[in-house]
DNA sequence: TGACTCATGTCAATATTCTGACATACATTG
DNA sequence: CAATGTATGTCAGAATATTGACATGAGTCA
């Protein structure tokens, strides 16, 4: 019936409230990203090649934590749209290194505005130090999930 | 080759850093839950039944982010394996309100100390007050997100 | 040189999740 | 009381992502 009846420790949970944000996000990026025609994996693409033009497959699917497999399905998507570009014949090892097309470039740029004004507003309630801090935090936080002990005890 | 290159952007974003810490979490606690036999979502609906008993697959569904037919599998996986009741006839409406067998709350409590030392690693590089901050403006992006727009400007 | 290891791209099969749809039960309103 | 609206549980189909596996290319080391 009422939403928040009984508030439990559910809120307080940091990994609730992480989850919450992340969900909230993802489902605002969505909405932001439809009517351009992109999800937000085939995004996250576009967004990675244009800061990291040449990226493999495989080094796309780590930057959006996907695997490899989804990774080429969406970048085929976008290669069939003229979006990127990826040379029939590896350079060097078997990584085909991916670039963005004009065309890319300019779904990129459109795509980009709509999530960055996503990001403001879901930053706006914060004030810029305290924006920075959650990312310093968020970034702390990985850094001590990451599977390699940074600071090793032994 | 190298994995940090050169820093983009991207590593500033604050989307990008929660996806991030997110799929760290994730990881994390799919590592923790699955010697005890359980997934991230299955855990999920122990929790919040643990928290408030009474939950309908809808209500549990929300709670979680997932849908109710998502949910509905992974209740009829948990009641299956006799870790929940739910009773063959609606007292009320067609909500049908899911207990908690014994059973379940063993698992439960096993499963909720796992998570919590994980949670307790992310966040043992803040400091108790930084992780209040990081709980609270990670709320606060939440409530900015939110469909309803708090403080409409029309 | 030859054997080994590692990373990449790709194929196939399986799991999981979501979208769309429908019947039921209660509350509301005329 | 009857009609409408809302919420729930459930079914079927499609879309998506994942796990497992394999061949290829490059580097390493005896």
């Amino acid at each position: 019936m009422s939403q928040e009846e009984t508030v439990g420790p559910l809120e307080e949970s940091p990994g609730y409230v992480l989850k919450q944000a992340h969900a909230a996000l993802r489902t605002a990026m969505e909405a932001a990203l439809r009517p351009l025609g992109l999800t937000v994996p085939q995004y996250a693409c576009l967004e990675l090649l244009g800061q990291r033009p040449g990226l493999s497959n495989a080094e796309l699917a780590r930057g959006a934590f996907v695997t490899r497999q989804s990774m080429n399905l969406v970048l085929r998507g976008l290669q069939d749209r003229g979006l990127l570009t990826r040379p029939e014949q590896a350079p060097h090892g078997r990584a085909l290194p991916t670039q963005l097309t004009p065309a890319g470039r300019d779904q990129l740029r459109a795509a980009s505005t709509a999530v960055r004004a996503v990001e403001q507003q879901m930053l706006a309630p914060l004030s810029p130090a305290d924006q920075r801090r959650l990312r310093d935090h968020l970034a702390a936080c990985v850094a001590a999930l990451a599977p390699t002990t940074p600071a090793a005890e032994d």
